[in-house]
DNA sequence: TTATTAATCAGACAATCGTCTGAATTAATA
DNA sequence: TATTAATTCAGACGATTGTCTGATTAATAA
């Protein structure tokens, strides 16, 4: 069978992946990723019905990314407690993006979550995915088997914050020094048992 | 002189003031505003040459309100640490809103921050005032005068950080958890003295 | 080679966007 | 009352939106 598809394909979603990030959902239009992707408009609709598949694509890819960077952290061998603090450390190397078009995830939840729930909903699934990691990683330290939903929320919430401050006041260092008290915080609650 | 456009004017800056919220910039048509606030498309142009126009007028009304409620916090009386607390709790009314819709500023600010950087600067302005205005309290308050800005800020982190997972999630109570988790840091950080 | 499927691509489609006109209407001023 | 200015309003404007044809080319299978 003929298969140079699957390539353009894969290409199509990246392009649309960083436009999403770049522009937003709404502000990102057909004529923007095909030109973007050097594929013409009218080849777009045997690969994609409509522009909401192709944001379903982009955020399976987002998952499997994440899947793998998670799983990566995995093979480390570390103990749980420094596996999250790995995982937070490693957001620093993102400040740039941060700082410049907000979280790739949280922006397009707060886009899409106003008006195309059914979208923001798909979307979520990333987050969910992170928290559920980190919850994960505090059950199995032992020390937070009952309080592992709240901490990792409260991880969440701050490293939410933290980006859309930085990208508020276009300041990336605000972000480094957020994620550096967060990371303070983990040494101090990780040390205490529930 | 003739003014009853000054009312209709004012109509109009508070119906967009809601659709922005609700829908979002970009997602808000003028003919949504029209509709929404019963008024031919064709009398806009009387009031607001562009889009935008309606916006920054938006903006300054929000600046006014909240200029408002921090002027009334300041007449109750309170030691500054507590005019801190009474506005961080006083948050807590609108838990609905920001589980719904998310924050009126912050998810304006993440859409605009994107792609149209002048508005989003102006969006910009309201953040900083209310940072403004807590730094200002932690300086008055005497213990914090040389982190008063990292405090404000950290506190901003976790208000918008609040409600970008409660908006992702569309769960109110958790946006009530964390900001008593923060009421609960500010009363420890409150009383260290730097 | 022939038949079949995969992939390309120019451009049409109705709908909607933000913007703008110009005439009609209303109210205040002289 | 006559004049002037403020306000209303139906609808046109070109540009852009997301979606969709249908003809064409390229690659595989029979």
């Amino acid at each position: 069978m003929y298969n140079k598809g699957t390539a353009t394909r894969t290409h199509i979603i990246n392009t649309a992946n960083n436009l999403f990030y770049h522009q937003g959902f709404n502000q990102t239009s057909f004529t923007d990723i095909a030109q973007s992707a050097g594929i013409p408009k009218g080849n777009f609709y045997h690969y994609f019905k409509t522009k909401e598949e192709i944001l379903e694509d982009v955020i399976q890819q987002r998952i499997k990314n994440i899947e793998n960077q998670l799983n990566n952290i995995e093979e480390l061998n570390l103990q749980p407690a420094d596996r999250i603090r790995f995982f937070i450390s490693a957001l620093k190397n993102n400040k740039n993006g941060f700082a410049q078009y907000g979280c790739p995830v949280g922006s397009i939840i707060t886009e899409l979550g106003k008006t195309q729930l059914a979208l923001k909903t798909k979307s979520k699934m990333i987050l969910e995915l992170i928290q559920n990691w980190l919850s994960s990683q505090f059950q199995q330290s032992g020390k937070h088997k009952t309080t592992a939903n709240t901490l990792s929320r409260h991880i969440m919430v701050r490293i939410q914050g933290a980006i859309v401050i930085a990208h508020a006041y276009e300041d990336k260092s605000c972000f480094t020094e957020e994620i550096n008290q967060l990371l303070e915080w983990i040494d101090k609650e990780a040390s205490n048992a529930e």
